[in-house]
DNA sequence: GTGGTCTAGACCACT
DNA sequence: GTGGTCTAGACCACC
């Protein structure tokens, strides 16, 4: 598995391998059901403490991203596509947010496509 | 003046008051030239410590947001215009990223603008 | 012999065995006398290992549930009812904690009753 | 703040912390917005590590039950009615789903109400 | 002083 | 070998 850490970044790093885990599974990289790394094993690539990846991957079990069977390993939910759902609607959300807040300060909607397409 | 904190928020509260200043100004809901709370009395009217609305202020008036004329109290700039610039293409950034965001987990254009639609 | 197991559960896979077990023969799936799967069989039907398998009959044989009978196989007790009523007073036990806990946070009896009609 | 720890239990330290306080909410010892031990102090007072308690308080805050506010403490949750709903419909339900497990062996209502009665 | 994060390393039960 | 838990202790930003 492949993940990028900035260690600068306000965003901790068991959260950023939160982020990117799921990023991966909305980009089908991580497939239903595949196994990921063990705890150990990813920490030593990484370079960091077990701790910090297990921390990480408990927080992906808890929005269900991810399931630990104990001394299996710990594997890809098979119901990718609700995570993925909902990644798609925080993103949506998040956009219409702008927009309204875009027209707050009085920028109308065809103001707002012409900014978009200037370097589209 | 009303400012809602986030204690859970990642962001600082000092960091929180300077974005939501930002934004009132941008809404003109803070007009150029006014007067703005002293740090002691916004510190109790927000039930925080004087030392963090005082960074607060100390970073707005880096970013040229706010003007303290010592004793005669802090006002916003008068040169709104820039402040609303700067926050506009900040907003139009992130919807970018955003729908870049979307097109790479496979959904285009057109699905974004219907999904956008629904609500709005 | 149908045994769903949770990988995820605090319980042990050989614990959860021997709970699922003693509940069919209190539900009579299991029968007096009635072989049961030999440790690998029932090994291979649930993905696991046999050593897992072998901790659990090895409880119920503690518990006086089955009997092994070396080369012939292993079999459901034929007294039955002594395991029933096990199970029993351990239900009606938990039921009573229940109540008594509801009670502690302010529930009276008649408002548990009306509660439990409601989709019973 | 007053918690017995079962260091032989299968229930983690930390479980226990979170039930103990879960609890404490529900039978109104714990009132809203009260605030709780700092995570530091807590530790010292059971004998533990803070770490120990910071997995507690994590999992309290995923359930809304109490909330942290960084530099200023942690506080119980202001909607304290919410977190004993929740525990009172899990009871509810475990009684429930006992009594039917009691109807699968063969015990009828009748039957159940007298067992209840005997030590009530 | 407070919570948040992270490291280092240990032990455990279970498989 | 795997995940789960816990200890001990450190550093940080923020207030």
């Amino acid at each position: 598995m492949n993940i990028a850490i900035d260690y600068q970044s306000r965003v901790p790093i068991y959260e950023q391998i939160v982020l990117e885990i799921e990023k991966q599974v909305a980009l089908n990289i991580l497939k239903p059901n595949e196994q990921i790394p063990a705890i150990r094993e990813l920490a030593v690539n990484l370079g960091i403490n077990p701790n910090t990846v297990k921390k990480a991957y408990d927080t992906l079990e808890q929005r269900k991203v991810i399931i630990s069977k104990s001394t299996k390993g710990t594997f890809i939910t098979d119901n990718v596509d609700e995570v993925k759902r909902i990644m798609v609607d925080k993103i949506i959300d998040d956009i219409k947010k702008n927009i309204q807040e875009l027209e707050n300060i009085g920028i109308n909607k065809e103001d707002i496509i012409k900014k978009l397409k200037v370097s589209e």
